[in-house]
DNA sequence: CATCTCCGTTTGTCTTGGTCAAAGCATGGA
DNA sequence: TCCATGCTTTGACCAAGACAAACGGAGATG
């Protein structure tokens, strides 16, 4: 009940800390305890006032926490310390040389910077245009995703710019998409796409589906984060013979396994489980019974062993 | 770090509880405490199991407590109770008779039930042209999505359909945004889109986004779940007019009103607020420095309001 | 050198039981 | 009819403790 709205909000109620940097407020009392840090103020109730300051330097240290750093490590620092940090953070590079995909994936990221969403619809509509669809989503957007998620990591970008860049790759592929022949009602394979529940990031899901549109295989994406069962549920009611799924870093690997093991047991043989995407763990050991998709240049030829196999 | 995945998961957790129903965890422990009901079972290690049977129970005693019930008299009430309850009190969307509205909404539905995408596309794709772009989003896509709600709620509906669902009306109205005319870079107001953290539907923003950019506005949407300090950097870097968010019933109400309370402190004045969508605590009273779109319908006239201030 | 396994440490979520302000409701007076 | 008052309901917050999962380093193995 403690919706307190100060007038002067210089401070703010642990609630607001818990909205403004993402740390729970058992996370925020919990480090209080621990690392004596933050210690905010109290009100005349007793209860957590947080200086502004204190919740910009959460946020910052929120973002470090995200790139990979410890709390213990990190939360004690003082500011300058933090700046220094956010700066030099060696990312964690997964694979894929960046550096050297790309031509001049750089100006895109520069556009992006200068908030030109405009211009950046624009320029990421002409390379698709003039490279076509196959090689827009493996040699731009793919390596964008990684530019921009990097970039993000390092503190080099704010989390509206990556939402302003999602967005932006979302028009521009779903167009794309929407432009191309539509299917045959006979055209096979029946491909089901979505993520796990966990898994919010749905960009994979729609270069995924454009490269196997190209390919002549009709789609179907469920969105993001659908139950384990209703993806049994919804192959079965569209007689998917894939069902594909798409993973980030932020799934855990184990719930990864596990629900990647338990789909496999629970729809038919004869459908296939496609697994791709940045997540390390699907690229360190095969899975039973679950292709996984190196990258997405990877598609077309596993569309083609799908094809070749009798059926 | 409870982030466990049970091979059976009969029972949630009471943090996917929260995330299920809306109600925090403290109200879920002092209601357990205070009213004796919902008493979960509880796992090996002691904390709280709660099986499906008591969630869907506490689903709909949230929508009463919307309603205007209060807890103490509803959350003991047997199962029953709670369904004459539902039924006889006022759909607490005062606003949007769906019976009346839409003249054959059910065809949607039906073809949605036999699990034909292709057809559910084409047909509104169809209702698009021929309603033109605004009654579509007024007259179609939001009562069938209170449809749809609602048959979801009632359990004839699979999470999978509702997927379904969501994905064709996003693939028709993007397509149908994207072919409007683009807003010169003159044109105003210039609109920020996005949902607060918590609130992960984004039908909304796009209902909205075509209904503003039908008007002339130029609209940027930033997606869903947008920090609130993100929001307001991202209204100085794109020197937008109006930040306008979108709210469903998952977010708990408390959070709504604060967190719209900051966002309008930290904007500068002359920067407007809406919220708009079904989350009753909108409606209930006006909150000061917000503009609450009552329906879809009432964009427009809010965009003549605003042209008419003198700016 | 890469990869695996083991083990101690770190970390966030859950636990109990208590306090209290704000909102809701009813009663009585103007 | 409308407002003031007092009582009840309600959920957010507090403290301190427990514990499993995740992490990270050491050592063994291919």
């Amino acid at each position: 009940m403690k919706a307190r709205v100060p007038l002067k909000p210089i401070t703010l109620s642990i609630a607001a800390v818990e909205r403004d940097t993402g740390l729970s407020k058992d996370t925020l009392r919990v480090w209080e305890r621990r690392y004596g840090y933050p210690v905010p103020a109290r009100d005349p109730v007793g209860e957590r006032a947080y200086p502004i300051d204190q919740v910009e330097k959460l946020r910052i240290v929120k973002r470090l926490l995200d790139a990979g750093h410890r709390p213990g490590r990190v939360v004690t620092l003082p500011m300058d310390e933090l700046q220094r940090l956010s700066e030099s953070t060696p990312v964690p590079a997964s694979r894929s040389p960046v550096a050297a995909a790309g031509p001049d994936l750089h100006v895109f990221l520069a556009v992006l910077r200068e908030h030109d969403v405009d211009s950046l619809r624009r320029l990421l509509s002409q390379a698709q245009v003039r490279l076509g669809l196959a090689s827009f989503v493996r040699d731009v957007v793919s390596p964008l995703n990684t530019l921009v998620g990097e970039a993000w990591m390092r503190g080099q970008l704010q989390i509206f710019e990556e939402h302003a860049y999602t967005e932006s790759i979302q028009v521009v592929l779903r167009s794309a998409i929407a432009s191309l022949p539509g299917a045959a009602p006979r055209d096979r394979p029946q491909v089901l796409l979505s993520t796990f529940p966990g898994e919010p990031h749905g960009l994979g899901l729609l270069m995924a589906e454009a490269m196997l549109a190209i390919e002549g295989a009709r789609c179907l994406s469920l969105g993001v984060q659908t139950p384990l069962w209703d993806l049994v549920l919804a192959a079965a009611a569209h007689r998917s013979e894939i069902v594909a799924l798409s993973f980030t870093g932020c799934m855990n690997p184990n719930a990864v396994i596990a629900g990647l093991a338990e789909l496999r047991a629970k729809l038919p043989p004869r459908v296939e489980v496609w697994a791709g995407g940045l997540a390390p763990v699907l690229h360190r050991r095969p899975i039973e019974g679950v292709q996984a998709i190196a990258t997405l240049a990877d598609l077309p030829t596993q569309m083609e062993r799908w094809r070749l196999a009798a059926r």
